[in-house]
DNA sequence: CGGACAAGCTGA
DNA sequence: CAGCTTGTCCGG
């Protein structure tokens, strides 16, 4: 007796699902591996031998299409609720199948899963805050920078089987450690995967969104505002939304939080809770303002009075500028004309006393074209520039930290660094943002919000006002709305202006874009027309944006459309567009 | 994706 | 018109 099973193949340009004979013999010789939807199975397609997985038992096929074998069942795959959430999130981020259900799949092949959910032995050590959260079915929860996210992951592990995500594995590895010290037995995703299939509570990153677990009772999302938590390339699914819709599913309880919920999380209909302001405000740091408009320019135009000061006073001090390299740019001191190739014209970089290209290989003295001076000053600087002149200022060594430097030195204690400094120092007395107004003016819809994020890493190296935590920013724009809520720790003074912001401007959450591009994007477009609800407009050579204030319709319209041939993507709300 | 096959191009 | 390239189609 042998039964036939639909396929879908690993294969992301396929996506298609295709019938195929499974024998008696093939399914005994897998196993303890059950037969059912999700379950992974080699099978051949056009004469290759491809992972697939069995997205429907028992099916009858079409006509006259003769059935070629399963050749192997290899392991068990994801459970069928989440084969099912994988269809919806295609339809969500207009994307492949293959695309979730590879997420939804251990790298490793599983033959068996223990089905002993063990006993939490709790040590309850939760909060006010944490248990009146739970105790909805669904809230967002606002808590400062510097507050401890155990006591929610404590009430959430507590509800029952419990999905906890967190934007690195970092702190998944160490919110696992606490929790296992607590009492709890967590599965650290991925790589206790059939922990999680077991029913363990689970913790883990983005992809944890889709680990094995039936039946959630809790879901749990931490640092809400994360930028991790969304893909950056096509489908850009983000995993609370996928988690929110396990949630949903499931009849599980669900909690978010961040020090600053994305706007996202704010309208999405459920409650806003927050500590009282005095409790908020004390979980922040102090932030201190500089208006470098009020600097006298012959100081330097990054370097503030009060800059120089906190140098001094402080021991350990993180900097972050967020340009890499040195800036391209030099004029000349003296008569102020721009530094350029006598070659190619095209501008040159100061390094030390030489004006150089920095692709072309071309250089030559610093000497001005124009006066034959000397003296030549940069346009911008960027991290490595200012590290030099930094190192000079505070007359003790500065390290230069990106994400690709190795250990760090422990005996220094002046650093700078584009943002990726924020991620690999763990504390320091004071943390300075040299220019903030590249973050503020950044050219993306969410800048603001970004921008607020690094506050929010800031203020945890940093830690609380009354722990001495200080924060220094310099900026020609202290009114600026980021600025102004940071200041009085009040995020959501900043949500109010945004989403004023993005309802006037028509952007996410107000409204829906998809971002086509690709060489097939004009003949989408053109297959697209000009329905009523959808307004299209040309962004780029062979990319567009569409736009609707209703998401769902977006979404359908756009899947409703025939695909044409080559290269086409198709990015739902990215985070930069 | 990647093989199959068809349609187009080139050179003797 | 063979031999090759380029393009489109489709998989059970």
């Amino acid at each position: 007796m042998s039964r036939i099973v639909r396929v879908l193949p690993d294969q992301p340009a396929v996506d298609k699902e295709f019938d195929y004979l499974l024998t008696n013999e093939v399914a005994k010789a897998s196993g303890a591996v059950p037969i059912c939807i999700g379950t992974v199975v080699r099978v051949d397609l056009r004469g290759r031998r491809v992972r697939g997985w069995i997205t429907a038992l028992d099916v009858t096929p079409p006509e006259g299409v003769s059935l070629s074998e399963v050749k192997k069942v290899s392991g068990i795959g994801p459970p069928a609720e989440l084969v099912d959430l994988a269809n919806w999130a295609s339809r969500q981020w207009i994307g492949s199948r293959v695309h979730f259900l590879r997420t939804a799949t251990h790298s490793r092949v599983v033959s068996s899963v223990s089905q002993k959910p063990r006993q939490n032995s709790l040590v309850v050590a939760t909060s006010d805050l944490a248990e009146e959260a739970f105790r909805r079915s669904g809230a967002v929860v606002r808590m400062p920078p510097t507050s401890d996210d155990f006591a929610l992951a404590i009430a959430a592990a507590s509800q029952g089987r419990a999905l906890i995500l967190v934007p690195t594995m970092a702190r998944a590895q160490h919110l696992a450690l606490a929790m296992k010290r607590a009492g709890v037995d967590i599965a650290l995703h991925p790589r206790d995967w059939q922990g999680s299939a077991g029913g363990r509570t689970t913790i883990g990153t983005r992809s944890a969104a889709w680990a094995p677990i039936n039946e959630l009772d809790a879901v749990l999302v931490l640092d809400e505002h994360d930028q991790s938590y969304q893909q950056e390339a096509a489908p850009t699914w983000n995993a609370r939304d996928i988690v929110l819709e396990r949630a949903k599913r499931d009849g599980a309880r669900w909690v978010i939080a961040s020090p600053a919920p994305s706007l996202e999380a704010l309208t999405c209909g459920a409650p806003l809770l927050t500590s009282d302001r005095a409790t908020e405000r004390s979980g922040w740091p102090i932030i201190d303002l500089i208006d470098l408009r009020d600097e006298a320019p012959s100081a330097g135009s990054w370097c503030s009075q009060h800059l120089s000061r906190t140098l001094r006073k402080h021991d350990r001090i993180v900097c972050v500028l967020n340009r890499k390299g040195r800036a391209r740019f030099a004029y000349c001191d003296q008569c102020g004309e721009l530094a350029r190739s006598e070659v190619s014209g095209k501008a040159l970089g100061l390094e030390g006393d030489r004006l150089v290209h920095p692709t072309d290989g071309d250089e030559r003295p610093a000497v001005c074209a124009e006066c034959s001076s000397t003296k030549f000053r940069r346009v911008k600087l960027g991290v490595a520039g200012v590290a030099e002149e930094l190192g000079r200022l505070a007359r003790r060594p500065v390290i230069e930290v990106s994400s690709t430097t190795g250990a760090l030195p422990t005996e220094a204690d002046l650093y700078i660094g584009t943002e990726a400094v924020l991620h690999r120092v763990e504390s320091a007395d004071a943390v300075v943002f040299l220019d903030f107004d590249q973050e503020l003016l950044a050219p993306r819809y969410r800048a603001a919000e970004e921008a607020m994020t690094l506050l929010v890493q800031a203020s945890r190296l940093v830690g609380s006002r009354d722990g001495g935590g200080r924060i220094l920013v310099q900026t020609r724009m202290p009114q600026h709305p980021v600025l102004q809520a940071a200041i009085n720790a009040d995020p959501g003074s900043l949500a109010r202006t945004e989403l004023e912001v993005r309802r006037e401007l028509r952007q996410p959450p107000e409204s829906h874009w998809a971002i086509i591009s690709g060489a097939a994007a004009d003949e989408f477009i053109r297959r697209v027309g000009h329905p009523d609800a959808l307004e299209i407009l040309a962004s780029s050579e062979n990319r567009w944006r569409v736009r609707c204030d209703d998401r769902q319709h977006l979404v359908d319209h756009l899947r409703g459309v025939d695909r044409p041939s080559g290269r086409l993507r198709i990015e739902i709300n990215p985070l930069r567009a």
